[in-house]
Parts: C-alpha cells; structure tokens; sequence
DNA sequence: TCGCTGGTGTGGTCTGACCACAGGAGCATA
DNA sequence: TATGCTCCTGTGGTCAGACCACACCAGCGA
C-alpha cells in the first residue's frame, strides 16, 4: 500500500467507527504523520485526496476555522471529475445533459410538495425576476433552483450528483446563451417555465411535474443548438 | 492559487487544448515541477488528485507502463466519494439504492438491442451459471452485468455511476448474502431474472425491460431486509 | 549467440527547513 | 481597572535535496 494510501484507509475507519464526524478537527499534519509512521508528505498527499473528494476542507492559521476539518459536500469529487473527463473528451456534453434530464425528471416526479427545500426554491424564482440580470447570475440561480427540486426528494445523492452535472457543463450553457437570438426573450420563458415546474409539484401532479421539466431542460439546449 | 492546483489548471488546459490525450505520457515529476515553477512535492499533490480523479494512472521504472499516463476511469472517481461519504454517514445506503434504481430503470429502458455489450452481457450470464460459485464471485459478475446493460445505452457517464454506485454499496450487498435463508435458492431466481431481463432487452421490450430490473433490484434488498 | 551486468530514468518516500497566517496570552499604558 | 499592543505559538503551505526500488536496455563478456 502506497503511503499517502495509509492516510486514506485511516480517515475511512475513524469515519466508519464513528471516532470522526462531520465537523471535527482532524490532527494536524506533523501528529498525523508521527502517529502513522509516515512523513508528513506523505500526509498531505492524502489530505489533498480527501479534500477534492469533498471530505475535508483545510484551514491556515489558528482558532475556529484554522486546521483540516471534516465536512460533507460529495458534489464536489463528482463536479471535479466530470470536468476533467469533459475536458480530455472520454465524456461527451451530449451525455452529460441526457444524464441530467434522466436526473431531473426523476426528481420534478418525486419531490415531495412539502419539502422545506421548496420555499428555497420559490425564494430563487423571485430572485430570477431581477430586471437587468445577467445571464451567468441568472443561471447560477437557475442551477440552484433545479438543485433545490432535487433536495426535496430527499436524496442527497441525485442531489449532488445533478449539482456536478450542471456545474460540469457550466461554461458550456453558459456560451449557448450568447447563441441565443434574444436571450431576455428566452429568460422569461424559463421564468414561466420554472413557476409551472414548481406549481405542479406543490399540486403533487407528478407526471406532469416530469413532463414539464423535461421539456424544459431539452428544449433550452435544442433552442440554442439550433439557432 | 495552491501551488498543486497549478498542476490541475495545466492538465486541464492541455487536455482541452488537444496537447494532452488519453493514452499519452505526462513529462516526469522533476520535468514538470519544473516547467510549472513549482517544487515536486506540489506537482506530486496534483498528480495525486487526478489519479482519484481518474485521470491519471502511474507506474514507476521505466519503458512502456512506466510514467504516468492520462486514462479515462471516471467511476473510480465516483466510486471513492462515494466510499467515503457512505463511511461518513453521510450519504445513506438507502439513497444509493434508490438512485441505482433510477438509473438501471433508465439503463434498462434506453438499452440499445444491438449494442455490442450486450454480447458480453450474454456471456457473464454464463459464467454466473458455474456450479459452486461463491457469493462474492456471483455478486461481481452480477454487478459487471448490470455495467454491461448501462454500457449497452451509449452512455458512458450512466455506467460510470452505477459501476460507482454498485461498488460503493460492494460490502453492503455481500453481507446481505448471509441474511438470506438460501442462497443458492436466491441466486437461482436472480439466474432466470437476468435472463428475463436480457430477453426483453433484445425483442426491444423496452417498457417490460424496465420493469423487471427495478423489481430485479428492489426483490433482492426487500428479500434479504426480511429475513 | 546467449546471458549477465551496469547505467539510466521513472515514481516513491523521507528529512528538515522556512514562510504566512491567525488567534491568544501577557504586558505596558492611560 | 480598562484598553491596546506585541510577541508567542501552532496551523497549513511550500520548498530543496536526498535516497530508494524498480524496470528496461545497451553493451560487454563468455
């Protein structure tokens, strides 16, 4: 086993034996190395691991905020890869957005019309009502809508994983929009759009919900791939 | 910037830009740290994530499979968050089959009935018919199937994550085995199932298809829950 | 012709050092 | 006593240089 690889193995059973949670303070570098019988090297590689896989997030100085620390943010490991995967071209845009209305239907189908996540959700609508947005603002508000639905069908997972598609192509949607013929003319039909997605869902007509979603998502790309 | 992040901006840059491909040697860590203006403890640090990224993949000595090399492995990426995120209890088992569900259901569904994989899908049927065969070897096979039948859609990022998916619930599903009253009686039934399923595949039944994988899937953790 | 042996370049690892940073203890002062 | 400053301490961030194991391969010798 590689050294940095001790590291890994080590977080993973303190994790797991519930000595370590979210929130707590990892040992510094230099115990940690000390205390695995590796060098501190060695230690930071496998922090560095941990960190783009989500798990912890370091900190310089002293006090709270300072040291490595446990946190929970899977979106980011998964948002790091699907980057570099489109970037070397082995994942193709076109997967990436099928893999993302898969995602989102299931989700506009199973939100439950209860979710606290929903008030957020509407809160972010009137957010995209702003007079003068630009369009990069507008769609940061926009992925945090659909990330919104996706929290409120209770699963973390197609959560985050749906965070790390949008974020992945981010630059990419971002580009169509100068495409777009009229882009004020398009924001306010994903304005309508998204109230329509929202009501459905709080009405608990499922299908629909899945239906409009769909169309919403394939139709954005399909409207700036062909114009 | 991080100076390790230094080596993920120009791996980035070198695989948008056509410089870098998959398959190519990276120039070598004293070589790089160099040209990057940063020491090889930091280049180490990057290369580190990309190998988790899977991105990456690194051999010492010397001549071919030495080096590092770019590859293309975007479920190990996936698979480790995930690993971790489950130890952290963070993510729930629950919701990791949930979305296997959801995605197999769409896997099932979007097969394409002449896709080349489906061949191999053909041929771990039998190797799952082996008299004998050991829970954790039935299991891996049974897993490779159900990659085979996400790869057999043509979308490569659907069957990264559910081989993510499948691996990181791995331990999971192997101690279910010994909650099972009869395995072999258990292991039978999943035999004709993955036949039933391959069936409606390749007539093209492609609602039935769906439907006999998510009972398929969802049969087998409700069977061993209850015992 | 065959077999060994050394050279060469790769990643793997370690040691020890210095830096920037941020909090907190303690002192000097009003 | 209350206030403000200064220095100390521990954190991660970074670096330079060294040595190791490994695997190939050129070149030498039998």
């Amino acid at each position: 086993m590689r050294s940095h690889e001790i590291v890994l193995d080590w977080v993973e059973r303190e994790l797991a034996g519930h000595r370590l949670r979210v929130g707590d303070r990892l040992p510094g570098e230099r115990a940690l190395a000390e205390e695995l019988g590796i060098s501190r090297a060695a230690v930071r590689e496998g922090l560095r691991v941990l960190e783009v896989l989500g798990l912890l997030r370091s900190g310089v100085g002293s006090g709270p905020g300072a040291g490595t620390v446990v946190v929970a943010e899977p979106a980011l490991a998964i948002g790091a890869a699907l980057r570099m995967h489109l970037a070397s071209e082995h994942l193709r845009t076109d997967d990436v957005v099928q893999t993302r209305v898969l995602l989102e239907g299931w989700a506009a189908r199973n939100a439950r019309a209860d979710a606290p996540q929903l008030d957020d959700a509407r809160a972010l609508l009137g957010q995209m009502d702003e007079a003068g947005l630009a369009a990069p603002l507008f769609l940061d508000r926009d992925a945090a809508f659909h990330v919104a639905i996706a929290g409120a069908t209770g699963n973390p997972l197609v959560s985050a994983m749906m965070a790390s598609l949008r974020e992945s192509i981010r630059d990419y949607t971002l580009a169509l929009t100068e495409r777009l013929p009229d882009w004020e003319r398009t924001a306010d039909r994903l304005r309508a759009e998204h109230r329509a997605i929202l009501a459905a869902i709080e009405a608990g007509r499922r299908d629909e919900a899945a239906e409009l979603i769909t169309a919403h998502i394939t139709g954005y790309y399909e409207e700036a791939a062909a114009s």
